[in-house]
RNA sequence: CCGGGCGUGGCGGAAUUGGCAGACGCAGCGGACUUAAAAUCCGCAGGGAAUUUAAACGCCCGUGCGGGUUCGAGUCCCGCCGCCCGGACCA
């Protein structure tokens, strides 16, 4: 009879929570303890409830908990819910209740889901961030945001105040387009003779011109920019949260179109959001992504003078500046493209190419992001009529507009070098302009990174590095060396300008729903905004009834007239009068950019964190979670900090010191067949097996190779497939080879496994036990309940060994006798294995290790106690119920979570003597049991002798042997 | 198309980082206990050929495929094939 599982983990998760058994202690109570943050990424609280990929991160993490706790680690676990954001809200109207009631009802879910699983969580430490005590300090963050401006000398945050004082001091001037930069008087530049100066002086400017210059450079602003506009969720999404033109949330379309929205300045700390990855202990591929997502590209600013007519006397502005990261390739550049919504584009037209330039714009803006992607290969534009001054060569060059190049990119205007790009390539060869090779393949293609060693050609561009051609100036240099030279000729003409360009983009702040945080903001009546008194906060979500967005870009929030209108009076920071309240609200990620910092001090009122408590434990230690938020809430909560660091509220430049992405749990493996009119087809013959949903649920499809026809695909039972060379065939008709894979659980699939009856059926421990055993944590791996019963086999024979079978009545018998050398070796070995998979997160073979040692105690008829206490200590972190119900039994009084950690004597670890294997010429042919002792001579005499190596020796001459210690001992023979 | 990762028994996966491939678990097979079954315990288990009444020992092949380096390669190098993830008209 197994153990009673399910009484023995209720027993201890209600002795662990009634007393506070995994209470981190505040840094004044830690004495000399290490600290050890470890964190798990918050859940959004679903109505689906726990998923069996959640215990799977938060398995590891609480095992190292556990593990570090013993060893005596002063340990911040905490938990809690992500709970503000469009899921809910979309829940919520469908079925007509309250966010706040669903959110509600669904953290108390998963926490009753999450406890039943014995994480070792601080319970006291629960954050909920749709809870105002917690949302307070977001807002309050939000207004340190909004108060502060980005110094370009410091590369840092600074508050605005600041500024102001710069430009008040004339240290700082406003430039023509509205910008600030440093008082070229100041710069000590004021020789520059004739330059009528552009730049205005704070003191020349009307209040409202300064207001504009101050709102302009805040990190939160608002700017009426095209965003992604989700009619099917009634909001707009950021960039990240829009994948191949659909909503990352239910897969609604997306449009642009321009909405004046809150923006979060993200793109002023793309360059060290990029270098700071580098001191990061994180998985390699995520932060190359982020790199990606970063999009950082080197390179040129270039400025064309317009050509002609159209570049009228005294029209200083007709130049063109384009963006190259390949200024080498200037002298190839035969054409050039503006983005069909580029500003000049109106004023270069020529009277004969109007009609048909207006017809292109009209075509272009009616195209939706992923029409325009769909139609990249297929190029398009039209010739403007304009043409454009190359600084390099004074040649005169034709300006075209066409929609491969983005106005949302670069300076949204390229030269285009035909020879030496994809995309120029295309359209050069469709509308007939001219290719000029100006770069060739470096004849040793190890000197210079290339890869290519084909030239450019009428039919075919040379994209790499190479030499300098066709390029007086740079004639022969390597791409590298010529990039330097022709950005120093430039700079030195002042046509252009060596410069860095981010993909990224600023960040889209404000979203047009209920369920988020309120902006603390007010607007006067001309439209301007002002920060809500810090006083005032927090600002509280009115309550309301009728939450549905409202259709328009016009935000819920905007119904409920009485909140929304503020009166100030006496206020120190705010002029009295009337104001309305900002009625977008915060997009889910706001909450989750801090959230690890509030677990440091829950509960304090005064501050979103105290000082003293956030510098003893920042940066965290461990971090886990899913690939899914790589460019999501790892790059907004690095901006955050980063924000916070710079003000001096935080005390480390990132966050996340070590960070470990869980893999995905796919569902059950599957087989599936093909077949048309009855007849089966081979699965060799498909090619583009996917799945798709279908009135029948979702169905897997094949594209027949040769016909082209698609065929949907039958289930088939594991028992009627067999393994045939390396496929699975039909065991009735070895011919017909099934598809076999796992499909990642979803529940349109139907193969979602619930954690709940998991626990029920096999208890939480064993639960735990087969995660962790799948596989490594960061694999991918398929869910098979069928191996489960492996780990409660395992928890079963630990209970008969240490306690008995009650069934039976058998009892262990547990003795004060000293453990057998053997095993005592065993021990001490498996208590060094289990502490270094531990750290280093493999536990599928700590607990290898910890089957293996207990098969052996199986073997032994009466169990010494040291034995089973210490193997129930190790056993401790992966299966905490048992340990603990263990533990008590063999007469330990006190908890077990906090019990030194076994050490091992490395003395035990030595063996006596050891088993070698003798090679001849790397075969294995015998084996030999040396002395520990033994010398190299006397071992390769013995090895020589062994039975199974003289016939592979004799009448050969040893040409050279080898020994390596502990392993084997190999003769190379002719 | 570009970037990152992976490929080991029927399945999940080990392999001290260049040193006895397949630890451990599942599924399977044989045996013990039992009236019987479950549970449990003991044992066998990558493939092959040949020998043999049969078995063991021994032998050969084997970590996606082809080559290379090395006394020795799952591990390192080169070239393919396949799968997974991410990005993609980014100038």
């Amino acid at each position: 009879m197994a153990y009673n599982f399910t009484a023995i983990e209720k027993k201890w998760q209600k002795h662990w929570l009634e007393h506070k058994s995994f209470r981190a202690l505040d840094p004044a109570d830690a004495g000399d303890m290490p600290k050890a943050y470890v964190l798990d990424m918050f859940p959004y609280p679903s109505g689906a409830g726990l998923h069996v990929g959640h215990p799977e991160g938060y398995t590891a993490t609480d095992i190292v908990s556990r593990y570090l706790r013993m060893t005596g680690h002063n340990v911040l676990h905490p938990m809690g819910w992500d709970a503000f954001g469009l899921p809910a809200e979309q829940y919520a109207i469908k079925n007509n209740v309250h966010p706040a009631e669903t959110t509600r009802r669904n953290i108390a879910n998963f926490r009753k889901q999450i406890q039943s699983l014995g994480l070792s969580y601080d319970w006291d430490r629960e954050v909920d961030t749709t809870d105002v005590t917690y949302y307070r300090w977001t807002q309050w963050i939000f207004l340190q945001i909004y108060n502060s401006y980005f110094d370009p000398v410091l590369k840092k945050a600074q508050p605005i105040t600041q500024l102001i004082h710069q430009l008040e001091n004339e240290n700082l001037v406003v430039t023509p387009d509205g910008g600030v930069a440093l008082n070229p008087q100041q710069e000590g530049m004021e020789a520059i003779a004739g330059q009528a100066p552009l730049v205005r002086l704070w003191h020349e400017l009307s209040p409202p011109e300064r207001r504009a210059i101050i709102d302009g450079q805040r990190l939160a602003f608002t700017d009426e920019v095209p965003v992604n506009w989700c009619p099917g969720l009634g909001t707009v999404l950021a960039n990240e949260e829009v994948i191949d033109g659909k909503s990352d949330v239910g897969g609604f379309a997306v449009e642009k179109r321009p909405l004046r929205q809150w923006m979060l300045r993200i793109t002023s700390y793309a360059e060290r959001l990029i270098d700071d990855l580098d001191q990061l202990q994180w998985p390699e591929s995520l932060k190359e992504m982020q790199r990606n997502w970063i999009g950082r590209s080197v390179g040129a600013e270039v400025d064309f003078d317009v050509a002609g007519a159209q570049a009228s006397a005294g029209d200083d502005d007709a130049v063109i500046t384009v963006f190259t990261t390949r200024p080498d390739t200037l002298y190839g550049a035969t054409y050039m493209v503006l983005a069909p919504e580029h500003p000049l584009v109106d004023r270069l037209t020529t009277d004969a190419q109007r009609p048909a330039v207006a017809e292109y714009r009209q075509a272009a803006t009616n195209k939706s992001e992923r029409d325009r992607m769909a139609d990249a290969k297929d190029k398009s534009g039209v010739f403007t009529g304009a043409y454009a001054i190359n600084p390099i060569n004074d040649e005169k060059i034709p300006v075209w507009i066409a929609d491969y190049v983005l106005m949302g990119y670069g300076t949204g205007a390229i030269m285009a070098v035909p020879a030496h790009d994809e995309r120029d390539f295309d359209f050069a060869r469709k509308f007939g302009l001219e290719i000029r090779p100006v770069v060739k393949p470096a004849k040793s293609a190890s000197a210079l990174n290339t890869g290519d060693s084909a030239e450019a050609t009428p039919e075919r561009p040379f994209v790499d590095e190479g030499i300098a051609i066709n390029s007086p100036v740079i004639d022969g240099l390597p791409t590298r060396a010529a990039k330097e030279r022709i950005i120093e000729d430039l700079e030195r003409e002042g046509t252009g300008k060596r410069c860095v360009k981010y993909k990224l983009r600023d960040w889209l702040f404000s979203r047009q729903r209920y369920w988020g945080e309120p902006f603390p903001i007010l607007l006067d009546s001309e439209g301007n905004h002002y920060a809500l008194p810090e006083s005032d906060l927090p600002l509280s979500l009115p309550e309301m009834a009728d939450f549905k967005p409202t259709g328009t870009p016009e935000p819920p929030l905007s119904k409920v007239k009485d909140w929304i209108n503020y009166t100030s009076n006496a206020s120190p920071t705010l002029a009295d009068g009337a104001y309305t309240r900002e009625t977008n609200t915060m997009p889910q990620w706001a909450g989750s950019c801090w959230y690890y910092l509030r677990y440091i001090d829950p509960k304090n009122s005064e501050q979103f964190v105290d000082p003293a408590k956030e510098k003893y434990w920042m940066p965290v230690d461990l971090y886990v979670g899913g690939v899914e938020h790589a460019v999501l809430h790892l790059l907004y909560a690095r901006f955050w900090h980063k924000l916070l660091f710079d003000l001096g509220h935080v005390s480390t430049p990132e966050p996340f010191k070590r960070l470990v992405n869980q893999g995905l749990i796919l569902g059950e493996m599957e087989y599936h067949f093909f077949e048309k009119s009855n007849q089966p087809i081979s699965a060799v013959e498909f090619a583009d097996i996917d799945e798709e949903a279908t009135e029948q649920g979702v169905r897997m499809y094949g594209i027949h190779k040769s016909t082209g026809e698609k065929i949907y695909a039958t289930r088939v039972d594991e028992l009627l497939v067999e393994k045939k060379g390396d496929r699975h065939v039909l065991k009735a008709n070895n011919a017909i080879a099934v598809d076999a894979r796992s499909f990642k659980m979803s529940k349109s699939r139907g193969n979602v496994v619930n954690p709940d009856a998991i626990v029920e059926n096999y208890g939480a421990d064993a639960f735990r036990l087969y995660e962790m055993y799948m596989g490594p944590l960061e694999a991918q791996k398929p869910w098979s309940t069928r191996d489960i019963v492996g780990m409660t086999r395992f928890l079963n024979a630990v209970w008969r060994n240490f306690v008995g079978d009650e069934e039976s009545g058998k009892q262990a018998k547990l003795e004060a006798t000293p453990i057998p050398e053997a095993l005592d070796r065993m021990l001490h070995k498996t208590i060094r294995k289990v502490g270094e998979d531990i750290a280093g997160l493999r536990f599928n073979t700590a607990i290898a290790e910890l089957i293996k040692l207990n098969n052996e105690i199986t073997g032994i008829e009466h169990v010494p106690h040291t034995l089973a206490s210490t193997f129930t200590l190790l056993l401790a972190p992966f299966a905490p119920h048992i340990a603990e119900e263990l533990w008590q039994r063999l007469g330990h009084s006190n908890s077990l979570a906090r019990h030194p950690w076994p050490s091992f004597d490395p003395s035990k670890l030595v063996e006596t003597s050891f088993e070698l294997a003798v090679q001849v010429n790397g075969k294995v042919r015998d084996r030999i049991t040396v002395d520990a002792e033994a010398k190299e001579q006397e071992i390769f005499t013995v090895a020589k002798a062994a039975a199974g190596v003289r016939p592979w020796m004799e009448g050969k001459t040893v040409k050279s042997k080898r020994y390596v210690p502990r392993r084997l001992v190999n003769f190379v023979v002719d």
